[in-house]
DNA sequence: TACATTTGTAAGTGATTACTCACTATTGTG
DNA sequence: CACAATAGTGAGTAATCACTTACAAATGTA
């Protein structure tokens, strides 16, 4: 991975969240990392291929977090840390999950496979705290990060602590 | 109103719901509409000016609802109708509501304007009930309806009334 | 009927799009 | 050093973009 493509790919995550996608042209990218516009097409095939990359590595840091929740044995501290998880979105996380959630929208890219194991994980902690409708309360809790992830980074409330405090509250913890 | 305008009106909304604001050219609406390129342009003025068209066309039911549901005296009532809200969403209203909140990612057209007389009666509700932060959990609600609404909208569950069920018992409803 | 206004079309416009190609510069390896 | 592979450039390409313009058809109104 030389520099010139490492420009390339922060450039494009930066104009592809900020802009949007389809709104954002290879020639744009080109400038603003400062090289060639035909480079973009040498190591990423095309302009999807760009995209591709971007997320692949975008979502590196993401895998990560996910694979240490989905480990937590105890059921009320995995329910705790899935709340958290919009709340503690870092400032340089930000573009990378502007850009996911924005593309939800865009038909064909949406996939919901990454998300199977953590509603599972959140299912079995459910069902060993008795409640009633696992599934749904499974449902309910993701249902709730995406929004709460997509006001987050929108328009950052003020009082974050606050809301999680409140919304921890609805489940015991 | 003409009907070649109608017809204007109802492709943008659809094709842009489908593929998008920006990758939608204004010949594929006029293909789609039967009508010519330059008829758009002639009652929209550009294409920006046909998205707010589209926008404003399908927003007028919308607020209807609103109205009504912010006239509610009771709390709990209100409340109820609130969470209600993403679940009931028409079939026939999906494409408006697929297209405002894929808007919503693209910077510069978002608008929390009409979310603040909502907020404001949910808040008050929430200070009747005597919670203990009616603010967080005005916002906490409606982080969460804006999370069912994308989760119904890009993926409809097969189990929407359980879900409903475990959300409306979090508020002893 | 007369005529102004509105509705509609077809064929353009220059700018921008994603992408290619012929070429040079740099780098790794025996 | 030799030389192949990779990295990088700059000037192309045809297609498509949002939008305009000149003109015709339909409609409202006196």
């Amino acid at each position: 991975m030389t520099e010139k493509q490492e420009n390339i790919l922060k450039s494009a995550l930066k104009l592809f969240a900020q802009e949007g996608y389809a709104s954002t042209s290879t020639s744009r990218v080109a400038k603003s990392a400062g090289v060639s516009e035909g480079l973009i097409f040498r190591h990423f095939k095309n302009k999807e291929g760009l995209l591709e990359a971007v997320l692949q590595m975008s979502m590196e840091a993401a895998k990560m977090h996910m694979a240490d929740i989905v480990m937590t044995t105890d059921p009320k501290e995995l329910i705790g840390k899935i709340l958290e998880l919009p709340f503690k979105i870092k400032e340089e996380e930000y573009e990378m999950w502007q850009l996911t959630y924005a593309l939800k929208w865009q038909t064909d890219s949406y996939d919901t496979s990454s998300q199977e194991p953590l509603k599972l994980a959140l299912r079995n902690a459910f069902e060993k705290l008795g409640y009633q409708n696992p599934a749904a309360e499974a449902e309910l809790i993701y249902m709730f990060i995406d929004g709460a992830a997509t006001s987050i980074l929108l328009h950052p409330p003020e009082h974050k602590s606050e809301i999680l405090n409140a919304l921890k509250a609805k489940y015991q913890l």
